[in-house]
DNA sequence: CCGGGTCTTGACATCGATGTCAAGCGGGCC
DNA sequence: GGCCCGCTTGACATCGATGTCAAGACCCGG
């Protein structure tokens, strides 16, 4: 008869421990709670208890009556958990959530409005503590009135437009204008932009500071050495191939994103030209010193920008109601090999 | 005079909607649920009134009621949802889950048995409606107390012990055993192993896999060729550094691991090895068809994985009670060039 | 015009917990 | 001995929702 007392429906509750214990569900949950004022061998009777019923404490019911109605889960709207730059955040966010007792509800963006919407919706509905999010709209307005009063919310990777709230950035424009010069210093002058999808601010940022980069060194860049939207490895290997056997070819490419620079080699190595042909992406990427040549990048920190945005999450909760900040996390360039190509001597 | 009703606590709650709407709160709960029976001009009322008051049901306070508890969560512990392999499996089963409106509660186990166990309590305490696991423990009997009865677990990657509960696991010793073959087709005859931790019941059947291929051929295995618990990329280096340079070395690696196949590829690039030692892995990565030569792996399907234990937890939750099963995805031989490096002609 | 059925509707108990408050008890002080 | 005080303890209302059930409106046939 070693058979606990389980209840059908499932998990002992607090009247069970009561109960069993001989005392009231208030005194069970003064000692679940740890709160002081319980005589030591009542705490003793209702401990004994909770292990024989394995009382499991129900943290919906918990918040739904607590004052502060916490649930101790935070979410994380993210472009794609699979891609390593949000699965790294994801991460960071993770650590720092896991040191407090919180846990993260995750989901994929995928770069459509009508998807973050649908989840924003279905994070709020269930009473989520906070939101971290990658958006993908133009504007942040409608969190208004989604996000109820109070719930903090901390943007990565996109700064919101309509909302004020903290985020955490990297400095794209000048990441990307740091690319350029570093290619100009190497001997190049045409160089060919290689961007991802325009809705995208970040791809807007990136662009924006290269060209400024390259008209501040009164550098052209022809409009055919520019390619926008470019969101899955064909429409990549598409525009390198056309870039590159067009008339005065560029001699670098700068690929303003992770997925797109991993295209860019292969589309190189099929040509032939990943010698020839310099080459520096935005955003690092594992195994990127094992290709010959090693690629040269711009490296953002997702880590650091997750870190940081768990950190203000948790600012914010305790209580800190300074103005909204934007934090920009610096890139760093990562030299390999790929972006050390001279020109061909003309 | 556009400002809503909105309490300073937070939400609107169905009582608001009612007092707004001129009905009972248990018309307007019929009208969130879409149950029939309800007068069309009550339901625009009651509509109307939900837009205004921005009405967002609370989730928990639903399922603590409802007769079945759902709460439409489920929680996945992966060992690191940051490692590719658990990333794709993450996804996998998000995208099962959302079509269904079910949200995932990720946590990262980190080989940890502790930390499962926190984790499991972590989300148990919120009630989620199933589990699927990567379990980092001996046995999972513990689960027996943790879990309350009629929760699915579904465990991926790792066959459960001490617990029956349905499985999804990649066939390890099988994909060892084809990698042998695979290095022996080519005159390998001397292979040497790299595997990761031995607590973790995936490397030992690759390692069993390994060792009964190379027995069936009658080949022998040196103990100093066998490498285990290599759990950091200086782990891998120093084995691979001291097994290439001890007598009568191996002509042939194989990884067991992805990260330690990484590891291997760059070592072996130190040494300037890559093209005279063949390598197989286990488990393919991004990439390994860029680096040169291209890595020969025994790829596995952790999409699939998370696909198929998304599917069987909504089956489970559907109802369906057959006895538990073990299902296994096959792996695929990806031949790349490293795998077909034939042993020096001695 | 009345009895019986269907259709709407809301009052009320309930899920599992926490917050409020007052009762009961013993001890110290005047 | 009586009063006040602090410490424990439990009864009860409550959080935001759903399930139960009965009341009332309405229509039908007899």
């Amino acid at each position: 008869m070693t058979e606990t007392t389980r209840r059908p429906s499932g998990h002992a509750t607090l009247r069970d421990v009561a109960a069993l214990a001989g005392v009231s569900i208030k005194t069970v949950s003064r000692v679940v709670n740890h709160e002081p004022g319980v005589m030591p061998d009542k705490v003793v009777a209702v401990e004994r208890a909770m292990r024989m019923l394995d009382y499991r404490p129900n943290l919906a019911a918990s918040s739904l009556r607590r004052a502060d109605g916490r649930t101790a889960t935070i979410a994380a709207l993210l472009e794609d958990i699979a891609n390593p730059f949000s699965a790294e955040i994801h991460r960071a966010l993770e650590d720092v959530a896991r040191q407090r007792g919180v846990l993260i509800l995750a989901g994929s963006v995928e770069e459509s409005p009508e998807t973050e919407r649908a989840l924003v919706r279905a994070f709020t509905a269930r009473r989520v503590d906070a939101l971290v999010i990658a958006s993908a709209t133009e504007n942040q307005g409608y969190l208004e009135r989604e996000v109820s009063d109070g719930t903090p919310v901390v943007f990565v990777d996109r700064t919101p437009v309509g909302f004020a709230a903290d985020s955490v950035v990297t400095d794209n424009a000048a990441g990307a204008g740091r690319a350029v010069a570093h290619l100009v210093t190497h001997g190049h002058q045409r160089i060919a932009f290689l961007g991802d999808l325009r809705t995208i601010t970040t791809e807007r940022e990136r662009h924006t500071g290269f060209m400024q980069a390259m008209t501040e060194r009164g550098l052209p860049v022809r409009s055919d050495h520019v390619a926008h939207d470019l969101h899955t490895e064909l429409d990549t290997e598409n525009a390198v191939q056309r870039i590159l056997t067009g008339d005065d070819a560029p001699t670098a490419l700068f690929a303003a994103q992770n997925n797109i620079t991993v295209a860019t080699v292969r589309c190189l190595q099929r040509l032939g030209l990943e010698h020839e042909v310099a080459l520096v992406g935005f955003d690092d990427f594992p195994l990127a010193d094992l290709v010959r040549p090693g690629v040269t990048v711009m490296a953002q920190d997702p880590s650091a920008i997750g870190r940081l945005a768990g950190e203000i999450v948790f600012a914010r909760l305790a209580g800190d109601d300074s103005p909204a900040e934007c934090h920009v996390v610096p890139t760093q360039l990562v030299v390999r090999g790929s972006g050390e190509i001279p020109p061909p001597a003309s």
